[in-house]
DNA sequence: CGTTGGGTTGAGCTTGTTCAACCACCGTGG
DNA sequence: CCACGGTGGTTGAACAAGCTCAACCCAACG
């Protein structure tokens, strides 16, 4: 065998990348020591903004953990409505919870991705193996419910301003968690694809900001907010924050 | 030891309900030999219409299964408004999945209700512990999850007779799943139910139901509805049905 | 320097809400 | 037995919120 320090196999299987990863403290990743590190890692793939990463119906693919960049999980309708279901951030896993056989959705990069890759069997044997990765996985998805349930509440009973505000709150606790600078907050998104989250339209998304400028609550830019006063979003946002 | 076969131990051990009940085949009862029955058996419990079973906020009591009736769960504002996040069937739990800590929502016996009762801590101890009950959890944790990021698409993108429509479809598919009459359907459910599921007003799911009559797509009384034109309906609703 | 892609804003229209009247059904008590 | 009130459903008219279509603005970029 061998001793040359970068022989093909050793490259493969070796020096996995995660010690420099900024998420190698999120999600799955939080609990692994190096070794587990070494067994889990397979490699890295980028996708450009705009592009689509699976798509509903599609037989499944990978497992991808995002390291950088942003995720958008959609439901097309036929007539090319779509609603967007969730955003994904750095840390989290995407195209693994909601599966059942085949895709059910979309995943599309909305801002330049980098991921992680795993194969889809060895990901889902390997966490099943280990019982603290199969305990991040069940919160994450009891978690995930939860917030799909109150996204739910709000596209039913909330108003388009209230809506915005909610969404911004989200966007800002959203930050917090991943350790992200909040004042101001950069806002990764369109328009379009707020108004799509929140089950609206451009133009509306875009008067609610308006309108939450001209009462104070927040500055903005295009690309910019600023959350000026966040107990008043959160109580139009509806969050019963009882102290 | 005495051998009278109803001693007061004897009683609170052995001879569960479980052989006659209607929902012993559903759900994480499905696998279950006698003998698990017994382990897992507690108690029964019945609610009046309109009971509340557990309020968001509160810590958590024990795990229900419904074995007739309907429960539905929801999340209130603090205004009032609120959204019913999901019918719970016979032969569904509730107030488990979506736990973290203490409730998050709210469940209601919208009809006379009864469910089987099983302490929290000993119903997840015995799940946890049993490889078949336990992905009868994951999976239907995950199938949650799918139908609430669908009915997310639906108050998002879909009018309001559209709505309907998708409610009425996936009603018929419940039935059909719980072996129950589906032409006609009986609808157990005020329109005001109808209306906090689908985010609308009473008023407007009733003209909505008026339209759909008028298009011969459905014919409905007070507490029935037969789908006349199913593939017409699923169209309206935005199933890519693709043949 | 023109073009392109977001974002904002206005005017008119459509959809759904609000408020109110009315109806059918049902159980209760005179 | 019938009058009564209550509950839930339907329908109409006026109103408000959000959508559509269109103009316009600004910054980025070839």
């Amino acid at each position: 065998m061998s001793e040359s320090p970068r022989s093909s196999r050793a490259a493969l299987t070796n020096d996995p990348p995660c010690p420099t990863c900024p998420v190698r403290a999120h999600n799955i990743c939080r609990p692994l020591d190096p070794r587990r590190q070494r067994e889990l890692y397979e490699k890295r793939q980028t996708w450009k903004k705009g592009q689509v990463l699976y798509r509903a119906g599609e037989p499944l693919g990978p497992v991808l953990k995002i390291i950088t960049g942003i995720v958008a999980v959609s439901e097309r309708l036929p007539d090319g409505r779509r609603q967007i279901l969730d955003f994904f951030f750095p840390g989290e896993i995407c195209g693994y919870l909601e599966t059942e056989g085949r895709y059910s959705f979309e995943g599309e990069a909305i801002t330049e991705v980098e991921t992680c890759v795993f194969g889809r069997a060895r990901f889902k044997a390997y966490t099943a193996a280990h019982d603290d990765l199969a305990e991040i996985v069940r919160a994450t998805l009891v978690s995930k419910l939860n917030s799909a349930s109150h996204h739910l509440a709000e596209l039913g009973q909330l108003s388009s301003v209230e809506r915005v505000a909610a969404f911004l709150c989200w966007l800002k606790a959203r930050h917090a968690e991943h350790g992200l600078e909040t004042r101001p907050l950069t806002l990764p998104l369109s328009r379009e694809a707020i108004a799509d989250h929140l089950g609206m339209r451009l133009e509306t998304v875009s008067r609610a900001f308006s309108r939450l400028k001209r009462l104070e609550l927040i500055e903005a830019s295009d690309t910019e907010v600023t959350l000026l006063d966040l107990p008043g979003l959160a109580s139009l946002a509806g969050s019963d924050d009882r102290p």
